[in-house]
RNA sequence: CGGGGUGUAGCUCAGUUGGCUAGAGCGACUGGUUUGGGACCAGUAGGCCGAAGGUUCAAGUCCUUUCACCCCGACCA
C-alpha cells in the first residue's frame, strides 16, 4: 500500500476527550475514529489489525473443530424469554427497538438464546453431536459508562463460540481443548507472557465458576491474583479464604494485578437447553438434553489491549503476527532514479508476498515520515535514501529496538 | 445512575472584574528555500464561541434549561 494513497491520517495532538492509552494512539495514527462515546469506526490501518487477529482466533478455532457463522444483529424477544434474559432488570445491557408493527426486538448483546433455538432445527439425535460454530460479530450493549477507549465499547466485534454435546465428558473435553486453543491465540497475538486462565464467577451465565482470560495491563478493569509458579489466577470477584481453602491455597501465595479480560469460557451444563428445550434423542432412544458451553474474545478489545501493552513515547510497538503491515518502507529519495529505485523495492517485497507500506510521499521531510512510522508501529522499518544507496542498499530497524544496519536489496529478498 | 470536570477554527487550547472587528500553535492551501527526526520565510482560507431561552446599552464571558464528551464511583462477559 503505498503512503500517498492511504486512507488515514496521523497527528500530532493528544485528542482531548481520550485519556485511555489504546484510544490516543490508534486515534492519533490513524487506525479508528471516534463516532461516539464508546463507538468506534475502523480505518483500513485498525481494519488491517482485526482481519489478523480474527485470522489467528478463526484459524485457531478451527483446528479445534468450529466452523465459522454468522448470526443476526435483531433478535427475537420470544426466545429471550424462554430463559428469563429478555427483561431489562435481568439483563441492563439490551439495545431495544420495535418493528412497525409494534412488536420488541433486541439487539444482540450475546447469542447463547439465539444459536440454541436454532440448533433446535439441527440437533435432534446423538449423530448430530458434538456441534461446534463461532462467529465474529458485531456486539451491542447498552453499557452504563463507556470508558478506557476501545475497552469497554457499546458496539464491539466479539469471538463467541459454542458448543453442543452429548455428554459432560465430551463437553468438558472441548471445554479443555479451547482453554488450550485460546492460550495460543494470546500467544500468537503477544500476550502470551502476560494473560492468565483466570477462575471467576459465572455472572449472568451460570451458577458455577467460569473462567476468564485476563492479561495484566494497566488499563484494565479487573483486579486479579496470581500465583506465577503454579500459574494459577483468581478474579478478585471469588478471592475468600473460602474459595482458597478449595484450591489449598493461601492469601500469601499470590500478588495481585490489574487486569483486562480478553476471553472468557462458560459452561453452561445442560441448563440452557433445557429451558430452552434443546434435547436429543441417544442411541439407547432416551431423550436428553444437550450440553452448552460458550466462550468468547473480544476481537476490538484485543487490539485496545495489544496498545495498551506494546507501546512507547513515540507510539504503538505491533506484534509481528498483528501487525497492520510486515515492513514499513520509506523512501526518501530526491532524484528520480532514487525514486524509481524506492518502487522497485516496493514491487519485489510484495512480489514475495510482504505486506508493505510504502510512504511515497514527496511533501513530507525525513523526521514526519520516521515520527509517522513510529507512531504507526508496523515491526520492521526500511528506508531508502541517497545515503543508503551509497552505503550499498537499505537502512533496515526493527521498531522495538534502537539499532538499524544497512542491508543489500538482495538479502531483504530472501 | 450519583459525584466532579470540559464544550471557542479541521485538531490542541488562550480569551481578565461583561466592552469595540474573537486569538495562538498545529494542520490545510499558495509561492519560495529546504531535505536523515514533526525544518524555515512570506502570504491565504478557515468561527452560529455545543444548542435553546433569559438578564443587559452591550454576552465567548452572567443566569436558566438542555445536549455531548471525559474522569471517579456504582455496575459489568
Amino acid at each position: 500500500m503505498k503512503q500517498s494513497q492511504l486512507f488515514t491520517k496521523t497527528t500530532k495532538n493528544i485528542p482531548k476527550d481520550e485519556l485511555a492509552k489504546n484510544a490516543e494512539l490508534l486515534i492519533r495514527a490513524g487506525f479508528i475514529h471516534k463516532e461516539m462515546a464508546g463507538v468506534y469506526s475502523l480505518m483500513p490501518l485498525g481494519f488491517r489489525v482485526i482481519k489478523n487477529i480474527k485470522n489467528i482466533v478463526a484459524e485457531e478455532m478451527e483446528k479445534i473443530g468450529s466452523e465459522e457463522i454468522i448470526m443476526s444483529t435483531l433478535q427475537n424477544k420470544e426466545i429471550w424469554q424462554k430463559t428469563d434474559r429478555w427483561d431489562d432488570e435481568k439483563v441492563d445491557v439490551w439495545f431495544k427497538s420495535q418493528l412497525k408493527n409494534g412488536n420488541e426486538v433486541g439487539f444482540g448483546w450475546s447469542h447463547e438464546e439465539p444459536i440454541t433455538e436454532m440448533m433446535k432445527s439441527f440437533i435432534v439425535s446423538y449423530n448430530d453431536l458434538p456441534r461446534f460454530v463461532h462467529q465474529f460479530q458485531n456486539k451491542l450493549r447498552n453499557e452504563i459508562r463507556a470508558k478506557s477507549g476501545i475497552i469497554r465499547c457499546r458496539e464491539f466485534i466479539m469471538k463467541d463460540m459454542y458448543a453442543f454435546c452429548a455428554t459432560d465428558e465430551e463437553n468438558m473435553n472441548f471445554y479443555n481443548k479451547t482453554t488450550e486453543a485460546y492460550l495460543k491465540v494470546f500467544k500468537r497475538v503477544g500476550l502470551g507472557d502476560i494473560t492468565y486462565v483466570t477462575s471467576a464467577s459465572g455472572g449472568l451465565f451460570t451458577d458455577k465458576f467460569s473462567h476468564e482470560f485476563q492479561t495484566i495491563c494497566e488499563t484494565g478493569e479487573d483486579i486479579i491474583y496470581i500465583n506465577k509458579e503454579k500459574n494459577i489466577a483468581v478474579n478478585k470477584e471469588i478471592y475468600n479464604k473460602e474459595n482458597l481453602e478449595k484450591m489449598k491455597m493461601e492469601m500469601k501465595d499470590f500478588e495481585e494485578k490489574k487486569t483486562a479480560e480478553v476471553g472468557n469460557i462458560f459452561n453452561f451444563g445442560t441448563n440452557k437447553c433445557e429451558q430452552m428445550g434443546l434435547y436429543f434423542n441417544d442411541k439407547d432412544g432416551s431423550k436428553k438434553p444437550v450440553y452448552l458451553s460458550s466462550y468468547g474474545i473480544g476481537i476490538t478489545r484485543l487490539m485496545g489491549v495489544l496498545v495498551d501493552v506494546h507501546h512507547d513515547d513515540k507510539g504503538i510497538i505491533w506484534p509481528g503476527e498483528v501487525a497492520p503491515f510486515d515492513y514499513h518502507l520509506i523512501s526518501l529519495a530526491k532524484t528520480d532514479e532514487e525514486k524509481k529505485e524506492a518502487e522497485k523495492v516496493y514491487e519485489k517485497l510484495k512480489q514475495i508476498g510482504k505486506e508493505v507500506l510504502f510512504d511515497d510521499r514527496t511533501n513530507k521531510t525525513a523526521g514526519e515520515k520516521f515520527a509517522d512510522s513510529d507512531l504507526i508501529g508496523i515491526p520492521v522499518r526500511l528506508i531508502l535514501s541517497t545515503k543508503t544507496l551509497e552505503a550499498g542498499g537499505l537502512e533496515i530497524k526493527n521498531r522495538n529496538e534502537n539499532e538499524s544496519k544497512i542491508i543489500k536489496i538482495g538479502e531483504l529478498l530472501h
